[in-house]
DNA sequence: GTCTATAGCGGGATAGAC
DNA sequence: GTCTATCCCGCTATAGAC
């Protein structure tokens, strides 16, 4: 990887963590530039527009979402385990003082440039069949027992868990976990 | 009323919707002095900084809900009846094309100023512990079943409507209703 | 690929007239 | 209570040297 890939991927990551933090109007280019000691017009020579930079934080998350459920179908888990992957994920955000990519984008998504809406939406629909999948699989393998729709239900999962985070992170991080168990234990018992 | 306090009045409607389109961080005095057909600086004179504007909407709409609370406890509805009226106000965002005061305090809460923080955490405490109460009441009742404690399934129920709000406004408005009514069913079986 | 320098705009906030 | 005028700052973005 030469050097300069490697601030373009810099780039991403400190944009990623700035976005994640604060939504799209919260960062700027002079945070990504002094956060790595260049200055701002080294970043608009990678992504010339906060648009496209906005842009290709989302499809490199889409790409990561992608590798991670190879990773997880590779391990053969169950639905249960792979349910409390999604959760770690989740989790991972919390740790990091973080929301997660649907709170960030759900904020001022009329507002966003277009093409962060459009992969907003590839990136809700990613998360949202997956889950869904691993809902049906699961009842159908007899380790969850809800009623309705699996594709209902995996809105009402993901929902949840991107609410708990800024529940969480407005009150008590604690909840997370307690709440998290909860949901689990109401499609278990 | 007078035309004073009028104008303050219209000053914090125009704030809070601009609030609840797109955060703290995206709106301004001129977006709210335009949109009301005055200047800038009449703003700050009712509200002379944003801090405290933004404090004033968030402590208007805890007033809100205690008087809404008292509304529903005169009605003498059941615990099923007023979780349904806890919905219909988050139906209401959805058809304002808003997020609810959490999503929106959540994406930059640690940024946000420190009475901000404090107002969004006492209307979280607000929502949390009349939740709970329902809950409880409904189970003790027999019309709901869910398991576990009432204090960690308010939170579950608060996350999954701020989520979905949020998950409707990115892709399709229709998973409101669809997901509301799963997750209704969940606690009812 | 990174720099200096700057354009052009919009942000929050204030002073002082009316 | 609202106005005009202004300050100072930070923002996105670009031009052109190195």
């Amino acid at each position: 990887m030469t050097e300069a890939t490697d601030t373009k991927k810099r780039i991403l990551d400190v944009g990623e963590q700035l976005f994640l933090k604060g939504g799209y109007d919260s960062f700027s280019y002079r945070h990504i530039s002094s956060a790595l000691g260049i200055k701002n017009a080294a970043v608009h020579y990678h992504y010339p527009s906060k648009a496209e930079l906005g842009a290709a934080v989302i499809r490199r998350a889409r790409r990561r979402f992608a590798r991670w459920r190879e990773e997880v179908e590779a391990r053969g888990d169950d639905a249960v385990q792979k349910l409390e992957a999604l959760f770690g994920i989740f989790r991972n955000f919390l740790q990091a003082g973080t929301v997660c990519f649907g709170g960030a984008l759900a904020i001022n998504f009329p507002a966003l440039p277009p093409e962060m809406q459009r992969e907003a939406q590839d990136l809700n629909g990613d998360f949202l069949a997956w889950t869904e999948a691993v809902l049906r699989e699961g009842r159908r393998e007899g380790r969850f027992t809800f009623p309705g729709d699996p594709k209902d239900q995996a809105v009402v999962v993901l929902a949840c868990i991107q609410g708990l985070l800024q529940i969480a992170r407005e009150t008590d991080p604690s909840h997370f976990d307690a709440a998290v168990t909860q949901l689990m234990r109401s499609m278990k018992a």
